[in-house]
Parts: structure tokens; sequence; C-alpha cells
DNA sequence: CGATTTGTTGAGCAATGTCAACCCGAGTGG
DNA sequence: CCACTCGGGTTGACATTGCTCAACAAATCG
């Protein structure tokens, strides 16, 4: 067949490939990513960069959630940031990995060695615009979530998380009614969400049970929730 | 005289000159940046730019200390960065500001608008490369700060801080024994140290009160802090 | 069916926020 | 020159939130 069509082959069945990186790529650069692009996949728990070490890898995630974490020497961690499908990782022109990054669940990756990487960012200024974007819209969400950590109670960091979690899910459409119960699976455990939230194991907990007793949510099972009064989810969020 | 010294007539006396995002470019890329640059003054309290408008200026800092502050409805507040002589603000390729900008002393800013410093980048890759770097780093001390404000103590926090300002200071150099004592001027007062680190004015002033009783460090006046004890202070920052 | 992980619930406590009083220095105006 | 005010800072008493420790329930997995 025509060279395209080979080169394009990774990318061809590519789950994400409209809204990765490489999503707003011709196919001459697309071409130059395939040569360097290799699938690998990950099982959950197991760490795909640990943070102190040379920074050699990034790419994209094509299914799974990961989670970045900063962890001091202690029993204390914190997620930094969550990876879902489509998003990049990854340190170009950086020196060494920042955060720790591990696989929540069961991933499938697009990765690139970084030098290789560069070398194609140095070709094709689109496709650093674009990463530059990225960069400035994780930091974005990264300060607004300082604000989550430092000023929200426990109560508003749970109440906003569902609201978040249930907006991702919402992505993936399959809200009934807008405006009606929503229900999805949350890809993280009762302990991941609170190292997302800088809380403990129980206050989340507790919070969930406050709001399905409140009649706000239900809890079908450990992993799901149905979302029964956004409104009054929104309100929580938001409350002194 | 030859073109290049008037178009780098706003650049010549430049306090920050070297350390810039301009500092790397040459002659003809300073050229097409001084055409847009205009320096301007504001007054201590005084905001270059509110959250939720139109994102159209952006620039570097040449002298004076801001904050970028994430506030929601009621009176809390949160500083989600400082910008120092030298950084960068704005937001090249974003709509809406995200964070109001505030003068926390009187400063100096060399403002570019926002149009014109993107159509500069686009013809300029290195300083996009730059800026990109920039960004990333800025990221990074993000997500640093996540980890700060969800997890460490009061303690933790007021100490961790001293250090990091005491760096800065450092950097300005007038420490005479490096470890020996060093004396600087905070460029906040306990109101806004207390809006970076996620705490009270109350719980700040108690902590360094309790490091000034043990020694460790020393309060000649309402902003001057000595540090008397550089490892110490390094103990309880990391302590848990 | 045990073992292990995850989640829930309760009781007590410590850290930190809240409220309030007070001090100090810098302006300001009489 | 002095009294006043105002913003910043300190300190104390108290309330509250959320963490710690502990027990148990539920789900998952071999």
């Amino acid at each position: 067949m025509t060279p395209p069509l080979t080169c394009t082959a990774i990318c061809a069945d590519c789950a994400v490939r409209d809204r990765a990186l490489c999503g707003s790529l011709d196919d001459r650069e697309l071409r130059a990513l395939n040569a360097l692009g290799q699938r690998r996949r990950v099982a959950a728990g197991q760490a795909v960069a640990w943070a102190g070490d040379e920074a050699i890898l990034c790419g994209n995630i094509l299914s799974g959630t990961l989670k970045l974490v900063a962890g001091p020497a202690d029993g204390r961690e914190q997620i930094v940031g969550l990876l879902y499908p489509a998003d990049f990782f990854g340190q170009p022109f950086g020196g060494q990995t920042d955060f720790t990054i591990v696989a929540l669940s069961d991933a499938e990756l697009c990765v690139f060695p970084r030098a290789g990487f560069e070398r194609v960012l140095d070709d094709h200024p689109r496709m650093e615009r674009l990463l530059l974007e990225r960069t400035a819209a994780s930091l974005r969400e990264a300060r607004r979530q300082m604000l989550v950590l430092a000023r929200q109670s426990a109560a508003e960091k749970v109440a906003g998380f569902l609201l978040d979690m249930a907006a991702r899910a919402g992505d993936g459409g399959c809200c009934a009614v807008p405006g009606g119960p929503l229900t999805f699976d949350l890809p993280l455990t009762r302990g991941q969400i609170a190292d997302v939230l800088g809380m403990t194991i129980e206050t989340v907990s507790r919070q969930l049970t406050r709001l399905k007793n409140a009649g706000t949510i239900a809890l079908p099972g450990p992993r799901a929730v149905t979302i029964r009064d956004a409104a009054a989810l929104a309100a929580r969020a938001e409350a002194a």
C-alpha cells in the first residue's frame, strides 16, 4: 500500500487519535512520530516513571487512569495530578522526572524516547505550540487545585470532586435525562480520593455517607456513584 | 546612532535583561519585542489583571513582588503564585485571565499586548521554547506546593517558607558566613504569608514566635528575619 | 472457604481556626 | 506636640474540624 498507510499503522487504530496531542498533526508529522512511538501496557499499581530518575520517556495515555504523585520520605503522599486517555505525560526539555507516575488501573500508553520526541518538537512548531497550551492548562488546573486543597472544607472537597468525576464520566455520555440521575464508576479507591483531596480515607468515607444519607447521592457499589441531586451537590461544593 | 541601539533602548537599562525570557534572545528578536514593549509602574495593592477578564496583556516583572491570587466568592483567598523580577506573567494563547494579579509592593513591569506577543512567539521558536520551559517549571512548582498545602503541618509550612525566602534573598547575596546567620526582609505581611501557605494570620504568627523562642530565628523587625540555625529550620521543614 | 484488601463507623484527641483583646508604629489632623 | 486612628502584629481562650486509633463489615481473590 502507500507509505502513509504503513506509517500510520500504529495511529490508525489509536483510541485517542483525535483528542491527543497528535490529533492535530498532518500526515507528515504523524509519520515522524510513528517512527518513534511504541505501545506499552502497564498493570494497575505499576510505576511508569520514578521521581528523581532521569526523564527518558514521554507519551500519551491511550486507556486507563494514572496518578502523578508527590511523595516525601514518610508515608504521606499527595496525588498532584491524574492522567486520563488522551493526556500527555513526561517532560520534554526537563532533566529529572519530578513526580512518580503510577497506573491506577491497567493502562495502555503510547511512549516515545524523550530525545527523539524533542527532535520532533524542534521540527514541528505546531506540535510544540499544542504542548505549550496543554502545559499552561495543567498549570491552571494545578493552581485551582491549590485553592481546593488549602481552603475548602472536607464537605466542599468531596462534593466538588464528585462533580468533576461526573463531568468526566458524562463526557463518555450516559446521562439519561440532563439534570437527572447520573451513575458512573469512580476510577479511584477511597484512599486514592483521599490522596487527591488531601484528607484521610475515613473523612472521605464519612462525607460520602453524609451525602448518601442526605439523598444527594447514592452508592450502589463500592466504586459506583449516582448523582441524584446535582444542584444540591453543587451547593455543597461552594458552601463555606 | 545605529538602529540596534535605538531599538534596544528600552532593554538596554533593563534590570532583568539577562534573567528574563528576553535574556536569551539575539538582537533581531529583541528588536521585535522592543517595538511592542512598554514600561509600566504599579503601586502596591494595585491589580494588574483580573480573573475572568479577557487576557490582553502579558510581560515581565522588572522590580517588585506580585501575587497570583485565586479568590472564590467569600473572603477566603489563596495566593497560588508569587511573581518576582525576571518572571513572566500572562497567558499567551489563553482566553480569559485565570487568576487576579496584584502588586504586593510598588512594582515595575514590561508589558506587551498579548496579540502582538503571540506573533513574536510565532516567529521566534527559541522564545516559545523558553516559554514552554518556564511554564513547565511553574507547573512543577505549583505541584510541589500542592503537597505543602495538603500535607504539611503549620510548623513545616512556615519553616519551609522561611528557607525558600532565605534562598531567594541569598541570591541577592548578603550572607556573611555560609551557614552563618542570614538576615533579610520578607516581601510579605503575615496575612500574605498565611494566604500563601493556606493558614491563618494567627497561626503564622504563633509559629514564628515558636521559632524565635527556640532560638532558630530572630525577628529584628516586623518584616525582617534572621536565620540563626538553618539546620534546625531545615529539620523542622521536614519533620512530621 | 480463608485471606486480603477495601470500606464504614465510632470515640477521643490534637492541631488549627475563630473570636477577642491588646500592642505598636506610622500617619494625620487638631 | 499630642491625641487619634488605622493597619499590622501578637497573644490568649475557646470551638471545631478532621486526624488517629480501633473495631468491624463487605467485597474480592486465590
